[in-house]
DNA sequence: CCTGAAAAATTACGTGA
DNA sequence: TCACGTAATTTTTCAGG
């Protein structure tokens, strides 16, 4: 495994204005040649970079209910919870969750059944208040912009370089600086699997 | 023209889970064929319900600053003014809109600059108070859900139907439910153009 | 990471419902 | 207008170095 470069970031951004940009087109932007160009992109596909390949929408004009911002707090260490319970919920396609424990998510729901869904899904006792807000926009600007690439080893903490190893271990994919950290993750995952 | 229909949606359903699954794929999920979805893709696109095809990035793997969340009231009037304010500074990713003239947007910024940045940004005259919030999680979920079809002339409001014609002006595409409609709009298109 | 060949996917175009 | 089949073209993947 190496690190990001400049090349990796130039490829992410030629995906993210056309994510069916072909490879032939993409290679001659970066000076490389078609099958390398494929093989970073699957790498940044393994690495967790990319996350899926899709398609962005105009959901205005799919008349698919209202669009809607609600904002909560939750109560001190039901933040999982709340998340949980919000990513449940139909409709939802934006969540932020800060550093204080507010949650704020973004769905598009059924005018006369917000309220009522909200107060079903969402255990009441978790949230301390919450607010609904009707949104007359919404856009998405996904043009990447930075250039460092920073990973810490899921092990001990350390930046992942070059030498660094990756694994999937039940969906999830992890980052270590070395192989010894990354066979202890993996015993360690294993034993905590078992105890379940 | 033609309203979109439930095949449509399944199409766009397989999209967003994966933006390059093969149009052969598609067409056999939805018993077409593959030019089929092909041109049916296109309308779509042509319509401008697809937007764009794009990646989804996991962007805390991209050193690229701190993500926060914004909080903003624009003075009444104004919206408009800091929106488009908003929308000049690098790294922001999704801004939202309410009814209210309440702003919300996430953006990912040098930790450091985030205060002078927007204080040099957007014009202070023009916003009665901001918060913000440093992010620790945000999540996008692109399923769409709908069924319904809706769009409006952009000429007299009505509803759009099989009869209905597109024009795309300055880059924008209209949707226009009849000719007259259209040629009105044009027409009034070419005069202001003129008039700049 | 490259080249060159094979395989696969996409698009173009003519035809029919 | 919408869909399809076939053929031509483009794109992607695979081997080997």
């Amino acid at each position: 495994m190496r690190e990001l470069d400049e090349t990796d970031l130039e490829i992410l951004r030629l995906l993210v204005s056309d994510g069916r940009r072909p490879y032939n087109e993409i290679a001659d932007a970066v000076n490389l040649s078609p099958p390398t160009v494929s093989d970073r992109i699957d790498r940044l596909a393994d690495l967790g970079v990319i996350r899926r390949f899709t398609v962005d929408l105009d959901r205005s004009l799919l008349a698919d209910g209202v669009s809607v911002l609600v904002d909560l707090r939750a109560e001190p260490g039901r933040v999982g919870d709340v998340r949980a319970a919000i990513e449940e919920i139909e409709g939802v396609e934006h969540v932020f969750v800060t550093a204080e424990g507010r949650i704020v998510f973004q769905a598009r729901l059924q005018e006369n059944a917000i309220e009522p869904l909200l107060d079903e899904t969402i255990d009441t006792t978790a949230v301390r208040e919450y607010d609904v807000s009707l949104l007359v926009d919404s856009t998405w600007y996904p043009q990447p912009r930075g250039v460092e690439f920073a990973l810490e080893c899921d092990e001990c903490g350390n930046s992942v370089t070059s030498e660094g190893e990756s694994a999937r271990l039940g969906g999830e994919i992890y980052h270590f600086c070395c192989s010894s950290c990354k066979s202890q993750f993996e015993e360690q995952y294993e034993e905590l699997q078992e105890a379940v």
